[in-house]
DNA sequence: GTTGAGTCGATAAGTTTTTATCGATATGGA
DNA sequence: TCCATATCGATAAAAACTTATCGACTCAAC
């Protein structure tokens, strides 16, 4: 089946470049501040310690067009990413959990500026229910399989103990979730057509510990070979 | 240059295998606990939602060895994940920034699993000085280069405002910090040797709810073009 | 004008990661 | 004892992602 043209907006977006496009955003929006006008890929690269035609080909892939030896032109190009990213769309989330790290991100403004509308926690701690949170309301866990349904609420955040992660999970499923971002170490059983987004922290410090060491193991071995290698 | 038989270790462990070896451990953790002494890829893969041939590739990395019809020894491939990642080296960590997230950290338990030690924060706010959080002390940020310093230690967190991002991420390095784990949303400036993992949690948030938006318009194109698609 | 340099877009090459194939080996039952 | 089957390890193929190359376009300076 060869692509028709409107096929375009249904080609993926590579999930690496969708991670980067966030960054772009904010250093042109910083641009405009400044006052510029037009952007190039070279600048945008320097600013963020990135590829500049990776940067080049992660604004092709928004639809942003720029012109040659100008650059990309700053409000078109933040467009181009708005549109593609649709931080226009105002998209409700449910949080399950309003544990330590259910608050910080229940506490967290930052949402709204990429159209997420954190809209209420859930909870089973008594003294947690009915209660509020940094202006949000923390409701009994039991009305999320009701709440999901009736405000058809498609994203959901889990920040429950692992333990009860794939539970809850279900319930979520059953009730007609379509996303979860999961803060839990579980790997979530869920139905084709429900998508999961890992958050593993603990995972990724572990990469980063690891990359550490082999770090310090090479350039020990590289100090014995005479490879002074240190730009 | 070829490599040699004791560069063995130092072949660099692929990110994505780094990530997804912690659910191996945790899985096979509960196979023990199950008494099983055995437990083959398939089993693994099924249990994780995962292709069986890379959990055989990912283990491979960590220098287990299984059985052909058996599978892996429990407990020696623990052993083998516990010696790859290090998780009985204890790695002394700052968390800098104890606002809402900075103080989830603080209260979270699961660190010392993986032979991570959370030793203190840092804060530029006086109403957090000096007290505690969770049974971690809070101290001055103007004693974080010196304890850095004193305490050889590698690894920091980063949860400041992003306004703040860069500023700390200089003052660690010249600390002699070795890697930094960035939950701001800013791309940070560091010399090359210094590692950085980026824990952009709004950016993967976005990934999540744009791959839905896609998955939503690929479903409606299929149910238009009359092709069912649904195991 | 003409020239020169910076930049884009398209295409190609390279690298990394995932998935497939296949022979070898161990186990349990005929 | 022999055979059927599950599984491993090694190698190869495929897919995804990153980096390089090159012609074309635009602007600015001469
Ligand atoms: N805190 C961190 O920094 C951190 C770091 C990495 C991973 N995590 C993971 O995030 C998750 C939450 O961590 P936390 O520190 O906030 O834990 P927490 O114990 O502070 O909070 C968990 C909350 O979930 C609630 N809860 C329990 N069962 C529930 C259910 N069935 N429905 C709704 N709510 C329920 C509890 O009442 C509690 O308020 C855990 O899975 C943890 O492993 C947390
Ligand atoms: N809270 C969340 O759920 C969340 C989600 C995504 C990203 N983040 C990012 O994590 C970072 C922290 O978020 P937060 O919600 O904890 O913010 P916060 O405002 O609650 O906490 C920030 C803390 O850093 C301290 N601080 C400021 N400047 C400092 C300095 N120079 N040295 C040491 N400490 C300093 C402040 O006093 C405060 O206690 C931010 O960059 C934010 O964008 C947070």
């Amino acid at each position: 089946m060869s692509p028709s043209p409107n096929d375009q907006a249904l080609v993926a977006i590579p999930e690496p470049t969708l991670k980067r496009l966030p960054y772009y955003y904010k250093s042109i929006q910083g641009q405009r501040e400044a006052g510029r006008e037009f952007v190039s890929c070279t600048t945008l690269a320097e600013a963020l310690g990135l590829n500049p035609i990776q940067v080049r080909k992660d604004l092709q892939a928004t639809g942003a067009v720029g012109r040659p030896k100008v650059g990309y032109h700053v409000s078109t190009t933040l467009d181009a990413i708005e549109e593609c990213m649709g931080y226009h769309n105002t998209k409700d989330i449910f949080l399950v959990g309003a544990g330590h790290l259910g608050q910080a991100l229940l506490a967290y403004p930052g949402f709204s500026e990429f159209g997420f509308n954190l809209v209420a926690a859930f909870d089973v701690d008594p003294t947690k229910m009915e209660t509020e949170f940094a202006g949000k309301p923390i409701l009994d866990a039991s009305r999320l399989s009701d709440l999901v349904r009736r405000m058809h609420v498609q994203i959901a955040i889990l920040a429950v103990p692992a333990t009860a992660a794939q539970a809850v999970t279900d319930t979520l499923v059953r009730a007609g979730i379509r996303a979860i971002w999961n803060f839990t170490p579980t790997r979530l059983a869920v139905p084709k057509g429900v998508l999961v987004q890992d958050e593993n922290l603990l995972a990724s410090l572990s990469v980063l510990s690891k990359q550490l060491e082999s770090s310090r193991a090479k350039s020990h071995k590289e100090s014995i070979h005479g490879e002074p290698e240190e730009l």
